[in-house]
DNA sequence: GGGTCTAGACTGACTGGTCAGTACAAAAAG
DNA sequence: CTTTTTGTACTGACCAGTCAGTCTAGACCC
């Protein structure tokens, strides 16, 4: 059941299909407003500014991912744990693939005024994976920056799978990330 | 030894600079003509629009990636060519950090009208990864997808260690990325 | 019932600024 | 004399954001 609902909605949604299209800066508001099937004005009605409503779009998107790595990551630990996630974020990735397409299109700028917020959530995503990790290796200093190469890893992969080989089930793609992750390559 | 120099050279730096702070988007033909010492019109004399500009810019900037892991893998195989690759990639990375910061922010994007090129380089590169994985795991079908995978790992690692933890040496990170993908994670 | 008022959602023409790209004449540079 | 660079002024399109006004549904009164 969505938070939003009604115009708001609608205007979301249209934010984020033209936005994954065209990139942000690419995508006018009156674009959004005809996609949503309201005025200009409606649009600014809801959302006091683009960035405004750019900026919940995102961080409703990546606030929704830490959810899902936090409920796969629940009751279980280790590797088990890693590999929860992994699926589960592919999952996210493959079930909106716009939002994905967008979030990392956007997530390394550094430019925009709500940058800050954007790094907050981004980085409340990361710590579920830092958790999983210092849990498996307390003695490491590294967490954090394996937790963003893990990261890095499902998002990239992910973001391949739909562009370049979308007949994989979630379930090949994911045994893909783990096997690139079992140290065979490295071996 | 740059290839281009002169004014074509301190545009380019110019772009580059202003770009990675800003986005593309956020700079202005005539702040990239301020920056570099140079007016405007001499700008466009070089560059005929701000698309050919920037088109140059990461095309050079991910050619000459694809080039540096070519040469990181010569006279290498399996996992020492992987790790030469990685600990490559991860001293570009160093070496340009305004680069990777743009390559990163714009990769992804599907909105600018010289995407097709930047794809076209984008998979030289991954090309590389690619064929290394190929050599080692060749009953396996998604070298592809792991190729990214493993592109995917080193960028967002790389780009999180110069955010948040500069202090690391790129052997350490190297050590780091290495271990991430050793199957001490997921064993 | 009918009349009046109010509040919130919505509208769309309009404004003001920004910026890519042009024009051009004159000056360096080679 | 050819190529490159300069400086400045200009145009035209585009677009974020505004605002005066419309629409609707409900509340309150007689």
């Amino acid at each position: 059941m969505p938070r939003v609902t009604g115009t708001k909605r609608s205007i979301l949604d249209a934010a984020l299909e033209l936005a994954s299209l065209n990139g942000i800066t690419g995508t006018t508001m009156e674009d959004v407003a005809v996609r949503a099937g309201v005025a200009k004005g409606s649009v600014y009605y809801n959302f006091s500014s683009k960035d405004k409503l750019f900026e919940q779009l995102l961080l409703d998107g990546i606030g929704a991912l830490a959810e899902t790595l936090r409920q796969a990551r629940e009751g279980k630990s280790g590797a088990g744990a890693l590999g929860a996630m992994i699926t589960a974020m592919l999952e996210v990735i493959a079930g909106n693939q716009p939002l994905a397409k967008l979030i990392a299109a956007e997530i390394f700028r550094t430019d925009r005024s709500w940058q800050t917020h954007l790094q907050t959530v981004r980085r409340e995503a990361l710590a579920e994976f830092t958790a999983v990790i210092r849990e498996t290796q307390p003695e490491r200093t590294d967490a954090e920056l394996m937790a963003g190469t893990v990261f890095g890893a499902v998002l990239v992969g992910g973001i391949e799978w739909l562009a370049f080989s979308p007949e994989r089930s979630v379930r090949e793609v994911s045994e893909s990330v783990l096997f690139t992750l079992s140290g065979r390559l490295t071996a």
